[in-house]
DNA sequence: GTATTCTTGGTAATGATTATCATTACTAAT
DNA sequence: ATTAGTAATGATAATCATTACCAAGAATAC
């Protein structure tokens, strides 16, 4: 387990609840809140306390296996870094503004990853930064809310711009 | 004033916070937080209350003239959509994992911005999706805390990679 | 002017996240 | 295998940004 050799150097612990958490983790393709976590982790093992997860989301961050989302619907969520973990695709999201839909992309562009990587390095060099990792998000609506936005909205129905 | 432009066509009406909110956010370089955006209204305009700043802030998200980022530090904050108005240069981020504090950059290369509108227009066409505005963070951590966390930190004390 | 709708600001409620703290589990060393 | 020291846990309470609610105040259309 990738976990293990993660915390085989340091003064960490690999507990039940780590382990259990990280599965999750592993296992779900989807943006996962802590409430999720917690819920999925009460099912295998009940005694598992909310603020143990929130703490243990918290050390992976530390280490650098997690990453925490924010997309505005007042809730973060978590995954897996793709970096450190290469069974997870990296992926961008589409982020809609209204029913917070979020649509995954990972169908990159060879040019895209390049101009990526070659940012990175221009970036960490003039600010002097350690760059761990990035995410790109589009913002906008998605078709449907479009459309009921189009329909319903007093602002939208005068033909002015979104 | 843009923010008159923008109302003219609609129901909503140009009132004294909306203005006064409109012209903090102009004249503001940096990411202002709903409080602080209250704060500043309040030493012009008194009587006006956070709940009016929530509330036009959400307005001018629906309108598309500001743009509403979570860096993670637990509250918001919103600035002008650089594509609705030119005199505001559209950036990027770094931010800092442990003390939040956060870089914006806006040198970009003309392949960056290229790269961004040809993906923009091939995410729009697959995902059927109507993209407003998009950003770019990268997350890391600054040299302060870099270098912080190598004295302090257990963790990485015992030379694991960040 | 009157009716209608839009806005506002104060207060209370919500809900995710964090802090606190006593208890338990683990580790290393004797 | 006992002890001493530290790490980790889970329950509860506290925090704090954001929202909901509501009664009152403006603007607009007629």
């Amino acid at each position: 387990m990738y976990l293990e050799d993660k915390l085989k150097d340091t003064e960490y612990r690999l507990t039940k609840p780590r382990k259990i958490i990280y599965g999750i983790l592993e296992n779900s393709k989807e943006h996962l809140s802590a409430e999720d976590i917690y819920r999925k982790a009460y099912s295998i093992y009940p005694a598992i306390g909310l603020t143990t997860v929130y703490r243990t989301l918290e050390l992976f961050i530390k280490m650098g296996i997690v990453n925490k989302y924010d997309f505005g619907d007042g809730r973060a969520r978590y995954e897996l870094n793709y970096i450190e973990n290469n069974t997870i695709e990296h992926h961008h999201h589409l982020v809609c503004k209204v029913c917070h839909k979020i649509i995954d992309y990972s169908d990159f562009i060879d040019e895209e990853i390049e101009l990526i990587q070659k940012t990175i390095k221009n970036l960490e060099k003039k600010y002097n930064f350690h760059i761990t990792d990035h995410f790109i998000e589009f913002y906008g609506y998605c078709n449907e809310c479009y459309q009921k936005l189009k329909k319903d909205d007093k602002f939208l129905k005068r033909g002015a711009a979104i």
